[in-house]
DNA sequence: AAGATCAGAATTGTATACGAAATCTGCAAT
DNA sequence: ATTGCAGATTTCGTATACAATTCTGATCTT
C-alpha cells in the first residue's frame, strides 16, 4: 500500500487545455487573428494542427466551455460572437471581480511578482510602438490575468481567465481605436499601488480602468454581423 | 407554451451539457450519492449510462471543466476533493458575487419569478420534512441559481452554477449537520426582499446568508469512503 | 516473514473507420 | 425566379485497434 495521504496538491490544469487545437485557437482569438464568426471545421483543424479528430473535438469543446466558441449540433463550430448585452455583462462582471483581485493582489504581491508585471508592462509598450496590436492586445489581457494570479484566488483567476478571454472578442467587435487611450498609464499606475502594497487605491485604480474601457465601447453598428436567419427567427 | 417576454431565451447550452454522463454525475454530486474522491472509471460509465467512451470522455471533459472532477493523466476520472482552501476561495467567490446577483433580481424579477421562487422554496422545505437530505440539499443550490437567472446577467449565472456545485462538494467534506440550521428562514426573508424589490436589502440578506453557512464550515477532518458506484449513480 | 521486483492485466490516450443523420450545394423543373 | 430534389459534404455517435502508462499480484531475495 502507498502512502496515500489524501491530499492532492495543485493537480496542474488537466482539463482539457493543454491541447493544441485549444492553445492555438485560444491564441490566434486574442491576437484577433480569428475574427468572430469563423467556421472552424474539425477537418481542416485536423490538418494545420496535424492531429486527429478525437483531439479536435476534444479542444473544440474546451473552447465551447470557455465560451470562445459557438458549438451547434451538426453544424459545427464558429468563433463566438459576443451581442452588445453578452458585452455589457462581461465588462460588468469584470467590474465586480477584477478589482477584488487587484486588491488582494496588492496585499499578497511578492518583489518577483512586480517584476514580472513591469516587464510585462514594457513587453506591451513596445508592442503598441511596433504597431503590433494583435500582441499589444494579447499582452493587455495577460496583464489582467496576471494580477488575478497574484491574488492567490485560483476560483477568480479562472472567472477572469474567462472575462479577459471573451473581452478579447468584445474589443474586436466594439472597439474602435481612435478612442482614447488610457491604457499604459493605467496599467503602470495600477503596478505602482500593487507594488506600494495599496489594496484600497489598486480597487479603485482597477474599477476606473474597467470602466474606462467599458464606456469606450461602441455598439452601434454591431459589425457586419450578418446573423443568419434561423438566429433571428426562431425565438 | 413560452411564457418568456421577448428576450433572448436561454439558447439552449449547446456546450457539453447535454450529455447523460454530465447530467447523471452532476445530480449525483448535488444529491451527495457520490462523495469526493470516488474513482470514475471510463469503461464503468460507459456501462451504466450505455454510451460509448467518446461521450463519456466529453462528460467527464465537461464535468472537470466545472470543477466537479478531477482529471489526471493516465490515471482516469475521479470526484474532485476541495481542499479547505479551495473552500474558502470558493465561499469568498459567493460573497463577491451573489449578493450581486440577488440585487439584480431585487430589480428585475416578475411575479412568475416569484411565485417559482416560492413553490421552490416549499418544495425544500417538504424534502427536508421528509428527512431527504439529498433532494433537499440541491433544492437548496437550485435556490441560488434560480436568482442568478433572474437576476438576468447569463454570465454570473454561469459563475454561480459552478460556485454552487462546487459548494455541493465542499458540504459533503466539511459539514456537519448539527450546527445552526437558518437556511429555511434566510431563504425566505431573501424572496420577500426580491418580491418587495429592495435591492439593497437583497443583497445585504444574501451576504449574511453566505457568510452563515460558510463560518459553519468546519475543516478538521475530512471523512473518506468507497462504495459501489452503480449504486450511487442509479438512484 | 517483510520487502523489492517484475511480468501480465487493466486502464487510459490517440488514431482511424464506418454508418446514420443533418446540412449544404447545385441542377433541373415548373 | 423560386421551388424541389438528389448528391456531396460535414458532423455525430460508435466501435475498434494499438501504444503507453499504471495497477496488481505473484515470485524472488535477504
Amino acid at each position: 500500500m502507498k502512502h496515500d495521504m489524501g491530499f492532492d496538491e495543485a493537480p496542474d490544469r488537466h482539463d482539457g487545455r493543454a491541447n493544441p487545437v485549444f492553445l492555438g485557437v485560444e491564441r490566434a482569438i486574442h491576437e484577433h487573428r480569428l475574427p468572430p464568426g469563423t467556421r472552424l471545421a474539425e477537418a481542416e483543424l485536423c490538418e494545420i494542427y496535424g492531429v486527429s479528430r478525437t483531439i479536435v473535438r476534444a479542444g473544440l469543446q474546451a473552447l465551447t466551455h470557455s465560451q470562445l466558441v459557438t458549438l451547434v449540433p451538426n453544424r459545427g463550430a464558429s468563433v463566438a460572437k459576443p451581442t452588445p448585452a453578452d458585452a455589457q455583462e462581461v465588462f460588468e462582471a469584470r467590474e465586480l471581480i477584477e478589482p477584488r483581485t487587484a486588491r488582494e493582489a496588492a496585499r499578497h504581491a511578492t518583489p518577483a511578482d512586480i517584476e514580472l508585471l513591469r516587464r510585462h508592462s514594457a513587453e506591451e509598450h513596445k508592442a503598441l510602438d511596433a504597431r503590433d496590436y494583435g500582441r499589444s492586445l494579447r499582452l493587455s489581457g495577460l496583464f489582467h490575468t496576471e494580477i488575478a494570479r497574484i491574488s492567490g484566488q485560483k476560483t477568480l483567476l479562472g472567472f477572469v481567465d474567462q472575462l479577459v478571454s471573451r473581452s478579447a472578442l468584445i474589443i474586436a467587435l466594439y472597439w474602435h481605436r481612435e478612442r482614447a487611450r488610457c491604457d499604459s498609464q493605467c496599467h503602470e499606475r495600477l503596478i505602482d499601488a500593487i507594488a506600494a502594497g495599496k489594496p484600497d487605491e489598486a480597487e479603485t485604480l482597477m474599477r476606473s480602468h474597467l470602466v474606462d474601457i467599458h464606456t469606450a465601447l461602441d455598439f452601434r453598428d454591431a459589425g457586419d454581423s450578418q446573423r443568419d436567419l434561423r438566429d433571428m427567427l426562431l425565438p
